[in-house]
DNA sequence: TCGGGATGTTGACGCTGTCAACACTGTGCT
DNA sequence: AGCACAGTGTTGACAGCGTCAACATCCCGA
């Protein structure tokens, strides 16, 4: 049964709807928050019926897993630009590293805070814990290569990376999900970025 | 019309409901996460009927921001308990402070989810942001006794505090949300703590 | 004793995720 | 050309959820 008229334009195949699907949920995401996804606005956002997303993913757990994937790749994709106009890898590019991951996670909190959702874990979504695997991978990458150069102090590379991350995901979470509050403010991070990143240097400057 | 009959032991007012609802929010949290904490479920497990809660709680908003609140409230009195067993204020009691939150996070990942939710800050839940200030409030006096009695290195206590809190916070949230990884395991967070602040170490010691 | 406020119950509503049944479309086979 | 079929989109329906209004029950003080 047809009801809606097919004006100029209009066809009943979408033709790319799963990417569709995936760009206004990080479009709902980002304007809304969480709880502003939801599967019949995103079918709604592109003009489709409520169930037809359901042809492209298995439920909404999928189609958020996906989302966050994506999330991944960009920040990837970002930091590798970034790392890529350092020729040094040095303490500088260690900070430049930070600060990208950093500014990511404070212009889209939303889709930062579902890129580390814990309901993705466990097995389910591969492509996702693989792009999660990709920052972490990226991390490691950069501290190995400045520590082979010289250019970074040497060391246990997990160590350095642990506490690489640790810190700055942690500073992002705050600033994201505590502030405003006495110590923290979200709309300076670099400045406490570099606060942070002031205590941790000395122990990968070269000696 | 009442349709419940009172056998033994039941009474019509519970008597203490909202301690109910939250202790029963609590364990739901515990066992299944925050999508097994519902209403419904919450008032199924006191014996009570759906909309009871209503008689305390403005919304489920409200009654989940209660459970956070009680979460800082322990957590407080835990580390309290830890601090108050060193009568100096060095590194290690430092060590002993990060190591007694790091447990309650891993310990109760989903409490700890909760604590941090974003959807609770702005002005919302006074109670609830009294309590998380009384965290930082803990962290900061805490260093900051050790700086004056000279068992901790003198330096800006808020830089200090910042790296403390995110570096633990960012590794707990890691720990939860993402392990099982490369560098990541939630099962012997007391060793990764160890790595961390190891590299944190030399910034605090006395010189 | 009795009246009112506090507390608990029931019925109902709209929203959500999800599924089954159906409609439309393009493609390849004969 | 005609046709069958798989892929894709639509509609109707259902249960579970948060929430509210109307009603029932209880307890305490005048």
């Amino acid at each position: 049964m047809r009801t809606r008229s097919l004006r100029d334009g209009d066809r009943y195949h979408h033709g790319d709807l799963s990417n569709a699907c995936v760009q206004a949920a990080l479009d709902l995401l980002n304007e809304g928050g969480r709880g502003a996804v939801t599967l019949r606005a995103v079918a709604h956002r592109i003009g489709v019926s409520r169930s037809a997303p359901y042809r492209h993913f298995a439920d909404k757990q999928s189609l958020l897993a996906a989302c966050a994937a994506r999330g991944f790749d960009r920040l990837v994709a970002e930091a590798e630009a970034v790392v890529a106009t350092c020729e040094r890898c040095d303490v500088d590019t260690l900070r430049a590293l930070l600060g990208c991951y950093g500014r990511f996670g404070i212009a889209m909190p939303h889709l930062y805070r579902l890129m580390f959702a814990c309901e993705f874990r466990g097995g389910a979504y591969p492509e996702l814990e693989a792009a999660a695997g990709r920052v972490c991978h990226q991390l490691h990458e950069t501290v190995e290569r400045g520590q082979r150069a010289g250019t970074l102090r040497p060391g246990e590379t997990a160590d350095s990376v642990l506490l690489l991350w640790s810190s700055l995901h942690g500073l992002v979470s705050l600033c994201n999900d505590l502030a405003p509050s006495a110590v923290l403010d979200s709309s300076d991070l670099a400045c406490q970025l570099d606060r942070v990143f002031a205590v941790v240097r000395p122990a990968f400057a070269p000696s």
